[in-house]
DNA sequence: ATATGTCTGAATGAAATTTTACAGTATTTT
DNA sequence: AAAATACTGTAAAATTTCATTCAGACATAT
């Protein structure tokens, strides 16, 4: 709210010995299951707590409302705010940045996409789409598309670490119909495909699923028309103050696939990584420490 | 969940497919702040989704409800439902996952570290380093390594988009030697290298301070020894439960640099926006709508 | 015990909301 | 490219909802 701090709950609490009889009787009911009692209608909540249409009228006014509706919209602005969880109500995050720097309002669009996103996966679907992964009997295709191709790539290299028969396909170039040449139906596909939807991933999508492979989708939240194709689909926010869409929520996502499915095979990756480190070693491509 | 495992969220969620496109506009304008938005009047949501009146109560009946005030019934019967566990504690971002499973676990990891790198950021640095980059006087290079290059692909497409001169170097290949040719003392590189630092890397950032060019440097907590030859350095946390590291949290950084960027020089990115935007609709790379 | 002040609840009228019907427009299919 | 289908918004009707008035009930004080 903006006036103050004060939770409606509180205002009520506070108000309880100015209120006659009827009115705590009130007071006690709306409490009993706050706040969804009081966003339904003045007569059901009137009817719940035994008292008359009126006194519940009169109550709202008493406790500074203009009327029934105005205390509906109030307990509704503060059931909004309190869904941003504390942490998104931490406002800044680069301290020293005032809270209007584009430093904390991007990192806060971000948190707010993260916290979005998280909540309308489906915990099933992320194992199944893991398993699918992680299953060293099916071959596996990355997609990506003019920008998603970084995810994709990212993808890409660390799955090539945790397993073999894994291959990276760019939708952009005019290559990639030698890539679904052999494909069988075990295989696995993982499109990324995000706003401006590229025609050409559609279209490699529909021939993937015609041979029978699986397709994993990574999306954004209004969805590619890929996911009429897709088994499995991953759509994220990506709106944020700034005239392109933010990939970082796409990429937490990635992140903590490659987390699961890297458990999956544990074994097996640990070897594969040891003999890539050996092999890292011999090409000196990296410095010992520091 | 107590009762019927579907929340009305998940209703809306699985039929997605089945609405069309306003409906689909409705429908994540509801679930933007959840349940709040449903609370109000039809009008008041209609307004905020920027759909007429009637596509609400449409939608509602897609749904498989009588009319709105149906709908509202059963979202204030789940709120009460949820009642003694309210969205105070969001330890768990993926709801319907134990707080154990990796998503939360991992996302925890990752805010964590948006948290800590954020903080230990200057403004001023930022900004300076924004501003630098922005600077259409100087030509920019971007640099990246074996898993980094991934990131400086991304920063190097919207670049490519915001201004001109702007090179892609992968300091893995051997052919980046070429690129420093015809340095100037005024260009910028924006150098990428976290853990498993590069000797190329960190040779080719050494041969360009020697040209007198400024380098901005992302790198992890530990800093990679490029540091030494920054002119400005931005080091974010990487740790996650997982055998790799995190790219979030860059990721994040990055994307809040090319945001700044964008409105150092709003002018003629718009101008390139508009002009890029003509060429892929002659390319028909890309889908018109849905 | 009676009178006064206050509170409560039923009914009414007014206002706002939801719903239905319809027509124009966009989209898809043949 | 044309026809058919389906979707969306405007406008008006029907229903619900809310505020108000007024008569009666309860408690309290004299």
């Amino acid at each position: 709210m903006p006036d103050n701090a004060l939770t409606i709950a509180d205002r009520i609490q506070n108000q309880l010995d100015q209120l006659t009889r009827a009115e705590r009787q009130l007071a006690h009911s709306i409490l009993e299951n706050y706040p969804a009692s009081g966003l339904g209608s003045l007569s059901v909540l009137a009817k719940d707590a035994d008292v008359s249409a009126p006194t519940v009228a009169r109550m709202v006014q008493k406790l500074g409302f203009k009327g029934y509706p105005d205390f509906q919209t109030a307990l509704r602005e503060e059931l909004k705010a309190k869904g941003k969880t504390p942490m998104a109500r931490h406002d800044t995050w680069a301290e020293g940045a005032p809270s209007g720097h584009v430093l904390n309002r991007f990192t806060e669009a971000v948190i707010d996409n993260i916290r979005h996103s998280l909540a309308q996966i489906e915990p099933a679907e992320f194992d199944a789409a893991c398993a699918l992964l992680g299953d060293t009997d099916r071959r596996l295709h990355i997609v990506g598309g003019r920008i998603t191709h970084t995810m994709a790539e990212y993808l890409f290299l660390h799955m090539q670490v945790i397993r073999q028969d894994v291959s990276y396909i760019q939708s952009t170039t005019n290559t990639w119909p030698h890539y679904l040449l052999d494909v069988k139906a075990e295989d696995v596909f993982v499109i990324f495909d995000v706003r401006r939807y590229e025609s050409n991933t559609l279209k490699l999508a529909e021939m993937a699923r015609e041979k029978g492979a699986k397709i994993i989708l990574f999306t954004d939240q209004w969805r590619s028309p890929v996911h009429a194709y897709a088994d499995i689909c991953f759509s994220t926010r990506i709106v944020v103050p700034s005239a392109w869409d933010s990939a970082a929520t796409t990429l937490l996502l990635i992140e903590t696939v490659i987390a699961a499915v890297q458990d999956i095979n544990w074994d097996s990756t640990l070897d594969r990584m040891e003999r890539l480190e050996d092999m890292f070693d011999q090409t000196k491509l990296f410095r010992k420490f520091t």
